[in-house]
RNA sequence: GCUCAGAUGGUGGAACUGGUAGACACGCAGGACUUAAAAUCCUGUGCCCUCAACAGGCGUGCGGGUUCGAUUCCCGCUCUGAGUACCA
């Protein structure tokens, strides 16, 4: 028979799911291994070409890893709250229950049919109730922890409570709020039960702030600091402002030393650890504190990472947001600094970011002390200090700072160097090295001592310590949404109150819009008969990183109704061991996963410190757009006349997207266009050698871009196995590339020359017994080496290739051995699993047992030579080959080399100054 | 601006620790089979010079360097992509 690769694929995919094929079992003897893939969101328009490209390859390294003897835990599931099924619920009223449903049956059909190897017994999607049960039982664990800096770990609130029963607030070192409050044990015994639950509010990992956050009204919700580009929402593009308002959030703060040291022990591309740690921002220095003279308060605290500039200081600047602006501001500045702080909140969206050119400020007509040297100091605010890092006030040293001189140049401040080898002509010199000048008692000292010396004064003070700062913020938990998970909260009194662990889970209410209610509500409030017995119910929902924040557990177990995940589940398969996502999440929701699975390690539910032991990041594909190019007419108008690519140049013309569907090659189908649209039926055309030549160009893959290319097309015409091959086949994983469908042919014909090995011209199943030869099974052991070096590191581009060279290789030595081909389709399994199976039953195997059986061992003894031939250079350039045994060692070559008649030919007569003669490699003659 | 990644034929890409640059495939050109087309098969294909060559020259973004030998290592630059955005 033909190569029939739609019944193949169909039976086969029958045969995997009836007999439950990639079940993975929680006991075994086999050492585990757990590939997993970043789970999709499931969008409405189903998979594109560019979704599966990470499915495949880590399809192809869990049956490569079955076939190495691994009991493989591979599953998949769907990240299914999110705000596409609820922009769609808004528009049209479907609930978005309902919506996510109908686009995870396409995604099933879709993944199904390319024939991977999940584990579906295992699915999971965090939409569910079952699931986000448990998203709600590990918030409330949040709520229960406080997170003690001396066990430098999360520990419950009751021990925290103990102590406070016993000592008061002494000796509490933990992860809190700046504002919490110092008192006894019988201050603490003796407050009110109301009063203790709000200071206890200042301490769990997750708490209620006040704080200012990105609101975008046309979303009507909270954004993350990651959702927002350039002041504008990143999905939709809608402006976002700042607002005020009462928010859950996730001290992942806490956690910022552990997420940034926990780098160094994972596997994962190296930019993406950069990613993380830029993002986390740890930066060391100190905070000093300039004691002011008539205020409310003594100082104001800044923090430096150049505290022995302190010397330097000539004014002080903080962000106009901060507490102290009003108080300071004297009454013949304050206009001024009205004026300034208007000025800077109406530009704060856009203009505040780009424009870092224009120097502003105003002088808020008071004075600090410098602590070391009691100079009086002028303060102002300047909107290029942030309000939300440090303490939103600098100590600026214009002779080291560029913004600080820009500064002062602008507004005639003093600038004093303070080392000896400053250049301060025209900008500021931050150089740390040489001695140090007008700086009292460091002068003359080196970088590294008058740092010690300034921080050792300091504390000696009482005016300042070394102090280590994180850029992270605590993450925001809420979003005034509707399709999430509710809070597994009430709120009685002002106060939040968990509810009980057997009221888990707490449903998502019906309502009858999915709209913000009248009052500005979110659309929870909608929600009639939706009350706690004692008190209101949180109306916020969670974010969309809090369902995948632990999902890998529950694949652990995915059914069990008493746990997230058993305790023996999660002792066998610990962590994952390949996890392969796209490098788009890797300040969202890679890192707030490792945030919670810390936390869980801290309360001892899982056994590993670090969730995701090895990251590979998948390119993006991108499209490929096809471009026809209308003639326009004199007057400026289209007319119905397309030029081919090559000839544009001599006409005027307008360029416009064509469906890269009817394109092949980028040879337009004249036939197809026409019918493509009715304008276009009588279209005429110029053409370049009998064809019409489109124009190309690399495009995000779009639907409006006409360049979105449907993987269920390609596998209706080519099928699965050729599309897997394929996309391997386009390039190294991790890289960036444009989709084009050419050269599908080649993988296509690729898997027929396979086929046809294992039969004869009139398609009829023919393989001999006889011995195979020594070069079919060298063509056989190189490729079952090849395989599992490229397979170990990710290559699989090379592998297709080397795959295709081997069944070339015995093509031409017309081989039809059992003893090759049973091997060789082992060897292909992974990649093209249909049709392997397919020909491993035709062998005479057992249907079904080919996922199961062993990778062939590599015999070294099969590819030895007995002779190579050396490439003959002369001066680094090769000039031609000589056979040579490879017995002869490198004294015998050279001599046989300098003899040899056609060297002599190439030298001319040259002296020859050395011969270098590197065994079975090369030999190389220098004269 | 800063950080990171990358640049190889007409195209996607290969060359793993410095050792034959362009494997494999697409495309293109020519040929076989066919009434014809599709499919299939064969041959050629980095560029330049040349009637042609198993004759020569040039070739891995650009300019230098190290080396017997550099796509690979070092220094400087250009361009492209991604991330980040006054972080004190």
């Amino acid at each position: 028979m033909d190569y029939q690769f739609k019944k193949i694929e169909q039976d086969w995919q029958k045969f995997w799911a009836d007999n439950q094929t990639f079940k993975a079992d929680n006991n075994s003897d086999k050492p585990k291994y757990y590939v997993l893939d970043m789970f999709p969101y499931p969008s409405g328009a189903g998979l594109h070409v560019g979704h599966p490209l990470g499915y495949i390859a880590s399809d192809i390294f869990s049956r490569y890893k079955r076939l190495k003897g691994f009991n493989v835990l591979h599953p998949m599931g769907y990240d299914s709250f999110g705000l596409p099924a609820e922009q769609y619920a808004i528009q049209t009223g479907q609930h978005p229950a309902i919506t996510t449903e109908t686009n995870i049956a396409t995604y099933r059909r879709q993944l199904d049919q390319l024939g991977f190897s999940f584990d579906w017994s295992r699915e999971v999607r965090t939409s569910s109730p079952d699931y986000y049960k448990w998203t709600q039982w590990i918030f409330m664990q949040l709520f229960n922890s406080w997170y003690n800096k001396d066990a430098d770990k999360a520990e419950s609130i009751a021990k925290l409570v103990a102590h406070f029963d016993q000592n008061g607030s002494a000796g509490v070192n933990a992860v809190c709020d700046e504002e919490v409050a110092s008192f006894t044990a019988d201050e603490w015994k003796a407050k009110t039960n109301e009063e203790q639950q709000a200071e206890l509010l200042k301490y769990r990992l997750t708490y209620l702030r006040e704080s200012t956050v990105n609101w975008c009204p046309a979303l009507g919700t909270v954004l993350a600091n990651d959702e927002v580009k350039d002041g504008f929402s990143e999905r939709g593009g809608f402006p976002v402002e700042q607002k005020k308002m009462n928010q859950w959030s996730m001290r992942i703060s806490a956690y910022a030393e552990r997420l940034l040291q926990g780098l160094n022990n994972i596997d994962w591309p190296e930019p993406l650890k950069e990613m993380q740690r830029n993002w986390i921002g740890k930066s060391t220095g100190a905070s000093v504190r300039f004691p002011l003279a008539d205020a409310s308060v003594d100082y104001i605290e800044v923090f430096t990472t150049r505290v022995d500039t302190i010397f330097g200081v000539t004014f002080v600047v903080l962000a106009p947001e901060h507490e102290l602006v009003a108080e300071l501001t004297t009454p013949e500045q304050k206009q001024g600094i009205e004026a300034y702080i208007t000025q800077t909140k109406k530009k704060s969206e856009l203009d505040r970011m780009s424009d870092t050119k224009t120097v502003s400020g105003a002088f808020t007509g008071s004075y600090v002390t410098n602590p070391l040297n009691g100079e009086k100091i002028q303060i102002w605010i300047a909107d290029y200090v942030l309000a939300g890092y440090g303490t939103g006030a600098v100590m600026a040293v214009p002779s080291g700072d560029q913004r600080d001189y820009l500064f002062a140049k602008h507004f005639n401040l003093p600038i004093v160097p303070i080392i000896d080898i400053q250049n301060i002509e025209t900008e500021a010199d931050p150089t740390k090295e040489g001695k140090y000048i007008n700086s009292d008692f460091i002068n003359g000292l080196d970088y590294k001592n008058a740092t010690a010396t300034v921080v050792a004064k300091l504390e000696e003070l009482g005016l300042g310590k070394a102090k280590i700062n994180y850029r992270m913020r605590d993450a925001i938990f809420g979003r005034q949404r509707y399709w999430g998970e509710p809070v597994p909260v009430y709120f009685k009194d002002d106060l939040p109150h968990l509810i009980s662990e057997a009221e888990l889970p707490l449903l998502l209410p019906e309502v009858d819009k999915y709209l913000p209610t009248e009052s500005g509500e979110p659309p929870l409030g909608r929600a009639t008969d939706w009350k706690h017995p004692d008190g209101e119910y949180e109306l916020s929902t969670m974010p969309g990183w809090a369902g995948s924040s632990w999902y890998w557990y529950r694949y652990m177990d995915a059914h069990n109704a008493n746990e997230f995940a058993s305790k023996d589940a999660i002792a066998y398969w610990k962590d994952v061991d390949l996890y392969i996502g796209g490098s788009e999440h890797a300040t969202g929701h890679l890192l707030y996963s490792r945030f919670w699975n810390k936390f869980m390690k801290d309360l001892d539910l899982v056994v590993e410190e670090e969730p995701f032991k090895k990251l590979i990041n998948q390119g993006m594909i991108q499209g490929r757009s096809n471009f026809v190019y209308r003639l326009v007419d004199a007057e400026g108008r289209g007319t119905n006349t397309f030029v081919s690519n090559g000839l544009k140049g001599d006409h005027k013309t307008s360029a416009l997207h064509v469906d890269v569907n009817i394109v092949d090659n980028d040879v337009l189908n004249i036939e197809k266009f026409k019918a493509w649209r009715e304008e276009y039926a009588d279209a005429e055309f110029i053409l370049e050698n009998g064809k019409y030549i489109c124009g190309v160009e690399v495009e995000k893959m779009s639907k409006s871009k006409f360049n979105v290319v449907n993987p269920d097309d390609l596998v209706e015409r080519y099928g699965a196995d050729t599309l897997r091959m394929y996309e391997m086949f386009l390039g190294p994983l991790e890289q960036s590339k444009p989709w084009n469908t050419n050269g599908i042919e080649g993988v296509f014909k690729f898997l027929r020359k396979f086929w046809k090995l294992f039969h004869n011209n009139d398609w009829e199943f023919n393989v001999s017994d006889t011995e195979p030869s020594k070069a079919e099974l060298k063509a056989l052991h190189k490729i079952i080496r090849k395989v599992e070096e490229d397979v170990e590191r990710f290559s699989f581009n090379t592998s297709v290739s080397s795959f295709m060279i081997a069944v070339n290789e015995l093509t031409d030595l017309k081989c039809n051995k059992r003893a090759i081909l049973r091997e060789l389709v082992v060897v292909l399994s992974p990649y093209a699993p249909h049709i392997c199976e397919e020909l491993w039953v035709l062998l005479g195997n057992p249907a079904g047992s080919l996922s199961h059986t062993a990778y062939p061992k590599y015999n070294a003894s099969y590819m030895i030579e007995d002779d190579f031939s050396y490439p003959i250079s002369i001066n680094g350039k090769t000039k031609t080959n000589l056979n040579i045994a490879l017995s002869m060692d490198p004294a015998a070559v050279e001599a046989y080399v300098r003899e040899h008649a056609d060297v002599q030919k190439y030298l001319a007569g040259a002296p020859i100054k050395k011969v270098i003669v590197v065994k079975g490699r090369i030999v190389n003659i220098v004269i």
